[in-house]
RNA sequence: CUCCAUAACGUAAUCGU
C-alpha cells in the first residue's frame, strides 16, 4: 500500500495528474493517505474542482475523510479563494468535532482568511480552545492582508502576554502586516528586538520583508541602503 | 512494544482591468 502511495506523491508532484489517477484507480486498496495524495495533489496542481469531487466520493463510499485530508481540502481552498467550499468544510467540521483538533482550526481559520472573509476567521480564532503559535500567525497574517496593520500589532501583543513565544514565521507576518499599513517604525522596531529579544535568527525573507517595508512607502535610498548593508547574500 | 518509509495546518517580493 505504501508503494502505490508512494507512486502517487511522485506523479502528482510532478504535475502529472493523470497517471496518478489512473494508479489511483488501479490500486487494490486505498487509505487515507492514498485519499489525501490525491486531494491536495489536485488541489496544488490547481484542480480544486477535482479535489473536491474527490472528497465528495470519498464520503459517498461511506468512508469519512480524517482530519489530514481535511486539512488538506481546506489549503486547497485557501489557494482557489474557494469560499464555497471552506463553508462546506465548516459543516463538516462541525459536524464530525474535527474543532477540538487544533491543526484542523487552524487550516480553517487560515482558509476564511484568505477566501475573503475575516469575521468568520476571527470567530473561528475566538472559538479556539488551544491556540498554537500557528494559530496567532495565520490570524495575524490575515488581519495582514487586509491592511488590519493596527489591529495585527495589536494581536501580536496579546500573543506576547499569553505567554506564546513568536518564532521566525510569525515575524514574517508581523513585518508583512507592518509593511502593507505603512507602519515603517514599528516594522523597524520588531525587526531591530528579534534576535536581542525574542532569539530568533532572521533570515532572508525577513530581510526582504524590510526591503518591502521600505520600498512600498517610497523610502528607496532607506530600502536600497538596507540591501547593500544586509549580512546575508541578497537574493 | 519501540523506531523507520508514503499524504497533511501559518511563510516576503514580482501578476493592470
Amino acid at each position: 500500500l505504501t508503494t502505490w502511495n508512494v507512486m502517487l506523491a511522485g506523479y502528482m508532484k510532478v504535475g502529472d495528474m493523470e497517471c496518478a489517477r489512473r494508479i489511483f484507480g488501479e490500486m487494490p486498496q486505498k487509505d487515507q493517505v492514498s485519499w489525501s495524495t490525491m486531494i491536495v495533489g489536485f488541489a496544488q496542481n490547481g484542480c480544486v474542482d477535482d479535489a473536491f469531487g474527490l472528497f465528495r466520493e470519498m464520503q459517498k463510499l461511506g468512508r469519512s475523510p480524517s482530519e489530514t485530508t481535511l486539512m488538506g481540502c481546506l489549503s486547497a481552498c485557501e489557494q482557489a479563494g474557494a469560499f464555497k467550499y471552506a463553508e462546506i468544510l465548516h459543516a463538516y467540521v462541525e459536524k464530525t468535532g474535527f474543532t477540538c483538533i487544533v491543526e484542523v482550526s487552524n487550516a480553517l481559520l487560515d482558509a476564511y482568511a484568505k477566501c475573503g472573509n475575516i469575521s468568520k476567521a476571527r470567530l473561528v480564532f475566538e472559538r479556539m480552545m488551544e491556540k498554537t503559535v500557528v494559530s496567532w500567525t495565520s490570524m495575524i497574517a490575515g488581519l495582514a492582508m487586509y491592511g488590519y496593520g493596527k489591529e495585527a500589532i495589536d494581536l501580536f501583543q496579546e500573543m506576547e502576554l499569553s505567554g506564546m513565544r513568536p518564532d521566525g514565521v510569525a515575524f514574517i507576518s508581523i513585518l508583512y502586516a507592518c509593511s502593507h499599513a505603512g507602519l515603517i517604525e514599528e516594522g523597524s522596531e520588531y525587526f531591530h528586538k528579534m534576535e536581542p529579544v525574542y532569539g530568533v535568527r532572521p533570515s532572508l525573507q525577513h530581510y526582504g520583508c524590510m526591503v518591502d517595508l521600505y520600498g512600498r512607502a517610497g523610502l528607496l535610498h532607506r530600502a536600497y541602503e538596507f540591501v547593500t548593508r544586509m549580512p546575508v547574500e541578497p537574493n
